[in-house]
DNA sequence: ATGAGTGCAAATAGTTTGCAAGCTG
DNA sequence: CAGCTTGCAAACTATTTGCACTCAT
């Protein structure tokens, strides 16, 4: 239980004020976000949901329209694909992510000041920063 | 020219002590990446050593095995794709990157021993880890 | 001459898009 | 009942793979 007992609140009153609709899709997506407490791919999200194959589009879809609103993190994998996170807004951090079963483990350190400092003073703006660690975990050093 | 003089010359060393050939391809490739001087995709590097369209999966194989002999680094992009950098063994660093026009600046700057050791005492090992800052350079913001 | 490297074609993974039909506010 | 949302099929991008052929050592 990672979640303080409010985020399902705080994240259903970012879906009132935002101009979307609670259909009875997304209600499943954001209950299987919650239940599943952790970071997962939009295939997994869609089997916690219970979906049907040919929902994953609605899955990336609903992932897209919860990122804009900020509730959803989106954590690159080491080669492809991604995992996405139920987050609460302004919530900003990284992980530690094993490439093997995809665990991950939240990351406190940040250089997002230092980095947006560097960035404006090279001229760059609009910038954001990826930052990621991947490594295997215990259980998965043990498996192979 | 942000090349120290002998890179190539250290470069082609790290080549002759690996296992591998070296062909006409490999040489028209890494004369490519010299000359550009700075991180590309894999479709421009091929356009840039003058090779057919079709041989893109020369060119990703190409990148494949200099990466395993340290002399090449990707880089992702932010959506998706990557850019590749000629490398010196040994040099470890991150970027900023342009998502729009892909120009890249060094980025001097990494929490790699902080990170292995917070992975660590997560029971991780193989650790390694991703840091790239995205934004729009200037002149790209003009475009726009 | 032997096995690394290449060319071609085709497959793959993950994600996105177009358009008609369905449901929510 | 307007238009956001969904379903289905198909496209797409970046990258990988299989296999026969070629070339570097």
């Amino acid at each position: 239980m990672k979640h303080a007992k409010g985020i399902l609140q705080r994240i259903l009153q970012v879906i009132e004020s935002a101009p979307l609709r609670m259909t009875r899709k997304r209600e499943r997506l954001l209950a299987a976000l919650v239940a599943l407490d952790r970071p997962v791919s939009a295939a997994a999200l869609r089997d916690k949901a219970d979906l049907p194959a040919s929902d994953l589009v609605t899955v990336y879809r609903t992932l897209e329209t919860f990122e804009g609103i900020g509730i959803i993190q989106r954590i690159p994998l080491e080669d492809s694909g991604s995992l996405y996170e139920l987050t609460e807004p302004n919530d900003h951090h990284h992980h530690f992510v094993c490439r093997e079963c995809h665990r991950t483990e939240r990351l406190d350190l940040c250089l997002g000041q230092e980095l947006e400092k560097q960035a404006h003073t090279l001229g760059f703006t609009q910038v954001a920063h990826l930052m990621e660690v991947y490594g295997l975990c215990e259980d998965c050093q043990v498996a192979s």
